[in-house]
RNA sequence: GGGCCCGUAGGGUAGCUUGGUCGAUCCUUGUGGCUUUGGGAGCCAUAGACUCCAGUUCAAAUCUGGGCGGGCCCA
């Protein structure tokens, strides 16, 4: 397989597909089938997820999957934002709906009704919620695998708080739920502050979680959104106060979707295939029998054994007892992502060893059954530590600081630069290199200079890339 | 949303220009069997396709139009 940079998508499309992750073959467009391999994946990914929301307070909920027009539309900026790309569902049967419902795109419109019956007191703020449920839009016709899908696996918590200061608090809340997460996803990010005319549609402001991808573009991973009062205002979202006075609330939103899993296919994948992280792989270990003749029931015997006794470790095991030849396991289990293999034959019983190989760089290593455990525990460790540690010397080799739009003609990856915040300013540097302008850093920072265009002298730098 | 390209077994393809030679090529895959297993084994047998609809024509995989699906570029 290719892995060069021109070739990245074919590689990704092929790799997703051979690997047995998710089959577009289903008839409609930009909703694929989860195949088995794939929705392991992603629950995983929602297991980390629901790990921290658990650890943070946040309770798990679920909407109904239709919102009726009524209530979708009392925000307007909202509903500006969305009602080019929603499914609509206008019949029960036979009969015209008298109010068509439409399948969410996100649940603000669902959950904020509820919200308002729900809250009454400053007692019950914060209120912290979240569901893991498919959301669908209809996306640019440019649908691909993971990153632009019209039904959308999707995360999103949803918080309410008495005033602006604990909304920004569980801002801060949310940025290290996401460190903590994309560390074990081995994801390097950057969390960038929308523009203005670039915010989501309704919130006071966004944030937007950055990768980059091995073809240079860039690829949005979640937000985090400031909504102050935008939405309690007219959903009407109201607690009585400790002094008797009704007041709205304030609220964020945080959310994330499958675009994960399609971050660390891109960024850790190789010519061989998938790697996945420790953390999320479906199997972390997958054992491979060496079947010789006459020794088969003794190999197998041993196998098992040995995968009950890492099962009983808390490990992810997989023993694979396909009749295939081993070399051609391997292949499968390397294109799959599998982070260990554990290869075991009749040679290996009699040494009490095994064979062990890691999937990232592919060393081989004969093991000890009486240290075997450490090995393991070491090397997934060492796995996770060094995926991060290269892609995140990939991000950060991949950011260009530039002074002039002609400096940046030409380049890949991230640009970084002086903006003095203009709009017309950033458009200038759009249309001259044909890149978006991504924000600026959501962590203060003062770097003096003078606006890419205008010549201004500022305080403000911002981020440009191709983006997914 | 605008533009360009594409659609032949599960996957990848030949054939399409110039309609008839197609009862459709090759590789891979599936199934049954024999044999083998420390990096994609081999042999035998067998299964499987012209995206859909309409049109042109004596005749359509091949030409025309549309739908659906896919890929890429631009907003």
């Amino acid at each position: 397989m290719n892995m060069e940079k021109a070739n990245f998508s074919e590689w990704y499309n092929d790799v997703i597909e051979r690997a047995e992750l998710s089959d577009k073959r289903y008839p409609i467009k930009g909703m694929n089938v989860w195949r088995p391999y794939g929705l392991k994946v992603i629950q995983r990914i929602d297991d980390l997820i629901r790990e921290e929301m658990e650890r943070t307070g946040h309770d798990e909920a679920r909407f109904p999957l239709l919102i009726p027009k009524t209530e979708f539309a009392k925000e307007g900026e909202h509903i500006k934002g969305f009602d080019s790309e929603v499914y609509w569902v206008t019949h029960g049967g036979l009969n015209k709906l008298d109010v068509p419902m439409l399948l969410r795109p996100t649940s603000e419109t669902a959950m904020y009704p509820m919200f308002s019956l729900w809250i009454r007191s400053h007692t019950d703020l914060p209120l912290k919620i979240f569901q893991i449920v498919n959301v669908f839009r209809y996306e640019t016709k440019m649908t691909k695998s993971f990153i632009r899908v019209r039904e959308i696996h999707f995360f999103e918590a949803h918080t309410a708080h008495r005033d602006l200061e604990d909304a920004e608090a569980q801002i801060k809340e949310d940025l290290e739920i996401l460190r903590r997460f994309a560390t074990k996803l081995c994801i390097p990010y950057l969390v960038l502050k929308r523009p203005d005319w670039d915010k989501f549609a309704g919130a006071y402001y966004t944030l937007g979680i950055e990768t980059l991808m091995p073809d240079g573009k860039t690829m949005q991973l979640g937000s985090i959104h400031q909504y102050q009062t935008n939405f309690s205002v007219p959903y009407e979202i109201k607690y009585e106060d400790e002094h008797g006075e009704h007041r709205y609330a304030h609220q964020t939103t945080y959310g994330m979707s499958e675009r994960l899993l399609g971050a660390v296919i891109g960024v850790h994948g190789d010519e061989k295939g998938i790697v996945f992280p420790p953390a999320i792989a479906p199997y972390q270990i997958v054992i491979v029998p060496i079947l010789v003749k006459d020794k088969q029931e003794m190999v197998m015997a041993e196998a098992k054994q040995l995968r009950d006794k890492l099962l009983g470790r808390g490990y992810r095991v997989h023993l694979d007892d396909r009749d295939m030849r081993p070399g051609a396991k391997y292949y499968d289990w390397e294109l799959k992502g599998v982070p260990l293999r554990i290869e075991l034959g009749p040679r290996d019983i009699a040494d009490r060893k095994v064979v062990v190989v890691r999937r990232d760089t592919g060393k081989k290593a004969f093991v000890k059954r009486g240290v075997l455990w450490l090995h393991i525990q070491e090397n997934l460790k060492g796995i996770e530590r060094s995926l991060l540690k290269k892609a995140e010397e990939r991000i950060f080799t991949g950011i260009t600081e530039i002074g002039t739009i002609e400096e940046g003609k030409g380049k890949t990856g991230i640009l970084k630069m002086h903006w003095c915040g203009a709009e017309e300013c950033a458009r200038e540097v759009e249309v001259g290199l044909e890149f978006t302008i991504l924000g600026t850093p959501y962590a203060e920072q003062r770097d003096h200079g003078r606006c890419i265009h205008c010549r201004k002298k500022t305080d403000t730098v911002v981020f440009a890339a191709k983006t997914y």
